[in-house]
DNA sequence: GCCTTGACTGATCGCACGATCAGCGAGAGG
DNA sequence: CCTCTCGCTGATCGTGCGATCAGTCAAGGC
């Protein structure tokens, strides 16, 4: 193992390099950020980066999957135990998929708000590599939320679920994403919060919007 | 007049480039998209880009607004028209913000759908003159709308209805942006569907949401 | 018939990009 | 003391980028 300092938890140029990435990428894109500018970022030679990472899809790729895989982690952990305690609420959900990520989005040593912009930018991009890449951080552990959620709404179906989810998760984004329009738009009312604040009213309002889907499905055509 | 060939609306090379740049910029970003690739899918030269758009980012900065001012004078006037026969339900308000731009999305001559990922991807990038031209295309209107939802519930605060607010463009942005995830997901149930079905749903989850914001505020800590 | 106007083009500029490679230097193993 | 490993670097490669510019060509006014 290499040596050069002590053992635990020591910020090697690795990490930091992941760390640069991550903002950089998140504020300017993957083809706006550019290797020279993450390097520089990081305090390391550029050649360094394509040393640890070879290319950079494969940097951007790590960056994608140190964040999602330590959230999804929490996420399904949590609602691992609320399944094994008994039937969870619509609410209870709704809380295990959002609190991980809002709790880390106000800690900026896990990466801050910059990670919402980057999954709604990788998301929405052309069917190259990066949907894939969203498939593999996401998709099982969406399934098992649609699925938990069909479970606490008896009406709801396979399809409004699935559209559920992706509406809980498309709005969480947008509130957690940096964009400033909150705090625009509501001349300063709606400023920056702590975390449980933006839970509570992102639980009320998702867990509202899930329910009524459940009663009331649109007509089916 | 430029001639060229006959009166009413042909469709010119100018028009061309516009649409050639909304497919590709929606596709692989701004600085994804080259001005060759851009040119080269609408048949001209590349120098006539800058021609008619001087840079890159007036490029962009045409195509953006020619959209968005085309589907925000939709939305006003059905707010407008709502307004002025009497006290719209928040159902009322939520129809009159999506159907414009879900109608747009299903029609390819007005853009498609590909509009949808480029508001999310404008919207979220850094501070620099992307997020003042998201400011500048959509504040007014959506100050508009959050005071009408304000008329509509009475509970509702003005935080709170600029959060909805955001919340409800963000779960329209998630349906309508074509990341292929919904169909995924629910196994083939939650297929691309009519008008009416995504705009039924978006509407009952999005008034379901509002109403739980207005008569359950977050705790105001 | 000529000249102006304006949409449009091909060639080319300098620059920044991602990637590569030979080499440096400190620490571990013998 | 030698040597091998490995994290790390500076220099450099070829490529594609945004932008520019002199020029072409058809239409319209005089």
């Amino acid at each position: 193992m290499a040596g050069h300092t002590a053992g635990t938890a020591k910020a090697t140029a690795k990490e930091d390099i992941l760390d640069a990435a991550e903002a950089l990428f998140a504020a300017r894109g993957f083809e706006g950020a550019s290797m020279r500018a993450i390097a520089e970022a990081a305090g390391v030679a550029q050649a360094l980066l394509h040393y640890h990472y070879k290319t950079k899809e494969g940097l951007f790729e790590a960056m994608f999957t140190r964040r999602s895989g330590a959230i999804n982690r929490i996420r399904l952990a949590r609602l691992d135990v609320m399944l094994a305690r008994g039937r969870p609420t619509v609410e209870d959900i709704v809380e295990a998929l959002l609190r991980p990520t809002i709790e880390a989005g106000h800690d900026p040593s896990r990466g801050g708000s910059r990670f919402a912009s980057l999954i709604l930018a990788t998301s929405t991009a052309e069917g190259d590599w990066q949907k894939g890449l969203v498939a593999r951080s996401y998709d099982s552990m969406a399934e098992r939320f649609i699925a938990a959620l069909m479970g606490a709404l008896p009406g709801l179906g396979r399809a409004e679920a699935t559209w559920g989810y992706l509406f809980v998760v498309g709005a969480a984004l947008t509130q957690m994403a940096p964009t400033g329009r909150a705090d625009r738009l509501s001349g300063g009312a709606a400023r920056d919060e702590d975390t449980d604040a933006m839970l509570s009213r992102a639980v009320i309002f998702a867990a509202a919007g899930l329910k009524a889907l459940a009663t009331a499905p649109p007509d089916d055509h």
